[in-house]
DNA sequence: AATGAATGAGGTTTCATTCAT
DNA sequence: AATGAATGAAACCTCATTCAT
């Protein structure tokens, strides 16, 4: 019955709602360096600047952790801010949506997306949620194929559902790129022939 | 001294060899099914019928069992065989190359090339095994296209190099098919559909 | 500076001194239920209606709540009760003073018992505690057996002070019912077996 | 994926299975010191001399360890061993198997059978182990009894059920005995007092 | 008198690895 | 070539306690 003496230390002040948000960024980055079973909560809470027990004040555990990292990984990805945008819909705007993963800048989101199925690959929930967010972007795709099947920009002949789904396929494809062949990120005669590539899956 | 009853029981007479490639087999499936750091060299050992201890006899750690796992997967794989297979090569050639990835039967495999790359993007030495191999397998895509240009059946204005290339990622992609979208893995419609893109992008 | 919408928010009016009251019943619950080691300062709290933190303005640590769950609980006992009252004092009081422990809504209280006897145990001060209470207790025991001796109701040859302690022994006896033989709780037969019991250790 | 270095020591030779029986008999201990919750895995298996790791070797779980003391504890108590003997059964046979609890000697059996009702009273599965223990010796008891009336050494008036269980009750009783009122613990004046006491329970 | 965020130690458990046999 | 017991680090998570507000 030794009393434990610890408890609330001297603060450095951190805005409110700040420490969630670190925790987050933090978790975002050692999930996507290090795998889902590989990241410590440990580290993901010292790069956060608190320690582990805090972590536990905003989420349930480490897979409640990741399912959050997630969710909010999905926003701010290029493909969805993109389709979120307004603008033409021409075979161009689909060919940057996907040459746009091979960039160095998006290199954390390449890995993060991998760490993300792979997790789904293993948990329920987090595999519900990544198919939630699956479909939701595909009918978002097959949406802006519409419009540019109205426009006249792309051919009518066009299956709107598997093109949607090729178009995912290949962004996954180009998230392996750094260890596929690393040369190619960033590389600028890669990007444009993906692009070339694309327009000739989008027949005008 | 004291009687021990441990020391090798040689449960079922193995023939030689066998142990070993029986620990490889069993490391790829929990590999593919728990991802490197989930999988535990207990598991591993017991689903090839041995104990832990015997493991490393055959292999240094957990890291060496991975890279001979990576070793021995990258031949055996459809791509690598029917590289190496003879046969006249045309658009179709390619196209079912590449639409073989989508089959139900080659889930194991889809999940140990994901779990192969994740492993590359952490430890070096599998960094470079997986290049090389890619590297191999680029080289002998490219050899295949010249041939398909020389037989007439692919045109000449194709960059062999970033086409070899683009159906590698293309692979990639489509090792993510059961967390992208599992009623496509085994679709006939769908299978077509790669089948036909591909085509496209390799035009006679 | 920052707001922090914190403070005290005195959620529900609550009488002054309230709150202490609610937390001292609450942990005599929560340490019943899950014993000193495995009640949590928060769940404490919870069932109190605050948060930890509010706690430690009424007490001091865990151990100095233990201590006053004692104090609380040693007092409005039917044991204490029962002796503080007056009346006749015939074999008959004694029985139904000890067979009252077998009544199923005294189950806490049979479980608070042990606990706290499990704490003293383990902890200094809350051993002294409990020893004076119990030796406060044997003492009224002792004067009422002297005072049914001096009615005639109970013999003179019987040994006061190892009949008290007896008695306790039983009652703590009794504490267990419920892991000793569950049925036996609020049985009636059983009930009256143990009253016949104690009368035959109070020989007339 | 860097390699840990640890393993198997330089051993100091024990012999083959002492280390289980250490175990137990150290986490009897510790669970009799320090309660069920308070006992940490560490502290036995420091007591047994082996790091903790060694203990998830031989049991599943802290509960299964705890369930396997219980099965270990409840042979070897005296009330157990003194039934399973013979010998002629007399008022005083049983008068000593109660007063036998007030040995010092049997402090830690005294603590470990509250705890283990104590454990018995959150647990599912300790408390079923602890029921059929009890039902076990109450059987044992009633044989007795019925021996002793069949000898005419005990009156056939008796209810041997309850009898049976009015002394598991006096003996866990007596397992309190340490915090009712440490100074009978060995006081010869007070084990003859209970041993009449439970004679007096039995009449001839 | 109360909140709620934070600490940091410690708890149970898993696991790669070693070694005598 | 194999067993099985053992190590010890590290993992996730809980919890008593503190303190600015």
């Amino acid at each position: 019955m030794r009393a434990r003496r610890m408890g609330r230390p001297r603060r450095e002040d951190r805005p409110p709602g700040a420490t969630r948000e670190q925790l987050l960024e933090a978790a975002a980055e050692v999930f996507s360096e290090q795998g889902y079973v590989g990241a410590s909560i440990h580290a993901i809470a010292d790069r956060a600047g608190v320690t582990s027990g805090a972590l536990y004040k905003h989420f349930e555990s480490k897979a409640d952790l990741l399912l959050h990292v997630v969710e909010r990984a999905v926003h701010g990805i290029p493909l969805s801010e993109k389709l979120a945008a307004g603008g033409r819909t021409t075979p161009r705007f689909f060919s940057q949506l996907v040459s746009a993963y091979a960039d160095p800048s998006l290199r954390r989101l390449r890995r993060l997306a991998i760490e993300i199925h792979a997790a789904a690959s293993r948990d329920e929930e987090a595999a519900e949620l990544l198919l939630a967010f699956n479909e939701r972007t595909r009918a978002a795709l097959r949406e802006r194929l519409e419009s540019g099947i109205a426009s006249g920009a792309i051919s009518p002949a066009l299956d709107l559902a598997q093109t949607a789904s090729l178009l995912l396929v290949f962004v996954m494809g180009l998230a392996h790129l750094d260890t596929l062949e690393p040369s190619l990120v960033g590389d600028a005669g890669w990007i444009r022939f993906v692009e070339r590539s694309v327009a000739r899956l989008l027949p005008p």
